[in-house]
DNA sequence: ATGTTTTCCTAAACCGATTTAGTTCGTTTA
DNA sequence: TAAACGAACTAAATCGGTTTAGGAAAACAT
């Protein structure tokens, strides 16, 4: 019975040094169908029957030739890519860097892989990315800190700190709570005896900009504190540096702006501003105190630290990977559609004791 | 003559809310075959011999349908999809963000995407994360301060600061000119008149340490100075952190070395080192010069700014990415193994002159 | 002996493009 | 008038998997 080595066999090919192995070499060398051991090696259910004879053969032989089934292929099959989309508005150090360690965390370690792109605040491009990542079969979208027209995705998005809410889509909200925020800032400089502070508000484009500041004007009533506009200031243009921090507070030394506390937009622009109390010939903190936004890393950096309100930003970014995953499983439709993250007073080195005279408590009791 | 309107035509699909538009779907509006669209969308000589009337026929209706070829599709056939892989060792603040988004501008602008996945140097992330990026089809790979283990990947490969040269493979170093670095930074200080000088160096993962070490050696002899053993200290541990320069300051007072200048290996740690020579009492740079390595943007930042050797890191991100996308052309082997970038110095606000006496010449005369 | 299950496995459609090798039909050319 | 040619397309294979609907053979039941 020769009929084992004399049967007619398709022609085993060779494994050439680089080829890449495919379910059909696979299946060659195993005198088995790509179907059976697809099936196998997915552990599908239809694959129950199979003895374990067989499927031992089957993943020593992917182990021997290291077969890796085809992501794309798979992707095309299955219409899920097990890759996520992220945009940011840049790559930049901080806010944007901590959130996407996050992200990357929760992302790697369930097996998904994701497109960072950054639109620098762009129209065209905060229109276009969606698109082209669209093209690329994505599962699903986290977008920081980015304004809205993607809503129009039919596809699972989280947002992070994108405060327009536009509920009713299949989006959800990571957001920070700003009222508590705004209290923590001034309950802690209130706390000192400061009175008369100052605000740098942030870029129109941020979208944090506008409920910070309504969160913080409500803090200040609650305190009976009034912020005078020349103690209100705002970063104007789009860059990351400090430079932006110093020019607002440049500002309100040359308009006269009395303050014994500065409440800034984000800890880039408060150490911007140090620079410029410094340069002033003042000292951060005993005469103006200084707190920021965020706790990025440069501001634990600082000498003397910067005291500031710490955004649980990695945090959020795992939250954000988490929601998605779970919004594209699709798994029951118990996903909020806001999700609010607590902020966090850190208090460094940049802020003390009012040492100035109070301003008369007359005027406000009038 | 009905025949236009008797004959049978293939039911067109209505337009579902949210279907996806494939080729198909616009084939069956057009009454045109798939093959047809593709060639004329693609622009191939294959269909120089259509009409113009039919390609705007075809490019109306894409617009119309806002028609997009799923890049998957596309990638499966063609065994090209137009995304690259970019290992670091973290995205976290400093080096790695700046590297990155000079890849991102360069790749995005080239229609590429990127998959970023970051290995903390743990060995099996640095095997295994490879592997994931082959089976997800890239078309070749960024490799950041990453050891080698990924040479054999048979595919184009561009590594930044990965001073292992392993020649003869497909593979381009970017480096930085290591020597003209430490020449950089020993001139400075020599010029500020400084002669005991302590350096920190990098971990021991660190593809630079070895090769900077070397070079500071080198030009230490050059100047004629000794770099006495307990004025050398090297970074401990995973972390990018300030903690690790701070703790290698706090060991060389222990020790009772003398210096008058620290080089450290990178600005963070010299960050750390700055507030341990604080807290021993010392100014910088009154007491004691600090000068940095790479010019992260927190560098400037500081207060005073601190003094480094910048990195072109922008640019070698750039230009990593635009080495790769070469290599993945495939256009011509004019490709260097090594491409190298120059360091420049920048001073800021941590160096000075020397107020010490200087050590008897008489020792080194001897 | 026949019908019914089980066990073990496969054929073939499919995902959505790209691309090669034609086909059809009208127009020139020999 | 037939052969050759060019214009305008298309059929079908392909990329590398997944998945549904069976099919053949063996085991079991009646």
């Amino acid at each position: 019975m020769l009929c084992e080595t004399s049967q007619v066999m398709p022609a085993r090919r060779e494994r050439l040094p680089h080829q890449k192995i495919s379910l059909k070499f696979l299946a060659d060398h195993l005198q088995l169908s790509p179907a059976t051991i697809s099936l196998v090696m997915n552990r599908s259910k239809v694959a129950d029957s199979i003895p374990q004879e067989t499927k031992d053969r089957i993943f020593a032989a992917a182990r021997e030739f290291n077969y890796r089934p085809s992501f794309v292929a798979r992707s095309l099959r299955t219409q899920r890519s097990f890759t996520v989309g992220v945009m940011v508005p840049e790559v930049s150090e901080g806010y944007g860097t901590l959130l996407l360690s996050g992200i990357e965390d929760y992302l790697l370690q369930e097996g998904y892989f994701y497109f960072v792109v950054s639109h620098r605040h762009k129209p065209d491009l905060i229109d276009e990315y969606p698109r082209l990542l669209l093209e690329r079969c994505i599962d699903g979208l986290i977008a920081v800190d980015t304004p809205s027209p993607l809503a129009e995705l039919s596809m699972p998005v989280v947002k992070v700190s994108g405060n327009d809410v536009n509920r009713g889509k299949a989006v959800t909200h990571i957001v920070l709570d700003h009222r508590r925020a705004a209290h923590l800032a001034l309950d802690h400089l209130a706390s000192l005896g400061h009175r008369r502070i100052a605000v740098i508000k942030g870029q129109d484009f941020s979208s944090d900009t506008e409920i910070r500041w309504n969160a913080i004007q409500e803090a200040a009533r609650e305190h009976g504190l009034k912020i005078p506009s020349q103690n209100i200031g705002q970063l104007v243009g789009d860059s990351a540096s400090p430079e932006l921090g110093y020019e607002v507070a440049k500002k309100f030394f040359a308009r006269g702006a009395a303050f014994t506390a500065l409440f800034a937009f984000n800890d880039v622009s408060a150490i911007g501003a140090i620079q410029a109390i410094k340069e002033k010939g003042l000292r951060v903190p005993e005469d103006i105190s200084v707190i920021g936004f965020d706790d990025i890393q440069s501001a634990a950096f600082q000498s003397p630290g910067l005291t500031t309100i710490r955004q649980p930003l990695r945090k959020m970014g795992l939250v954000a990977a988490e929601t998605l995953l779970r919004r594209i499983a699709g798994t029951g439709k118990d996903i909020p559609p806001v999700i609010r993250v607590e902020p966090q007073l850190v208090v460094r080195g940049t802020t003390g004791v009012c040492n100035s005279p109070k301003p008369s408590k007359k005027k406000t009791r009038r």
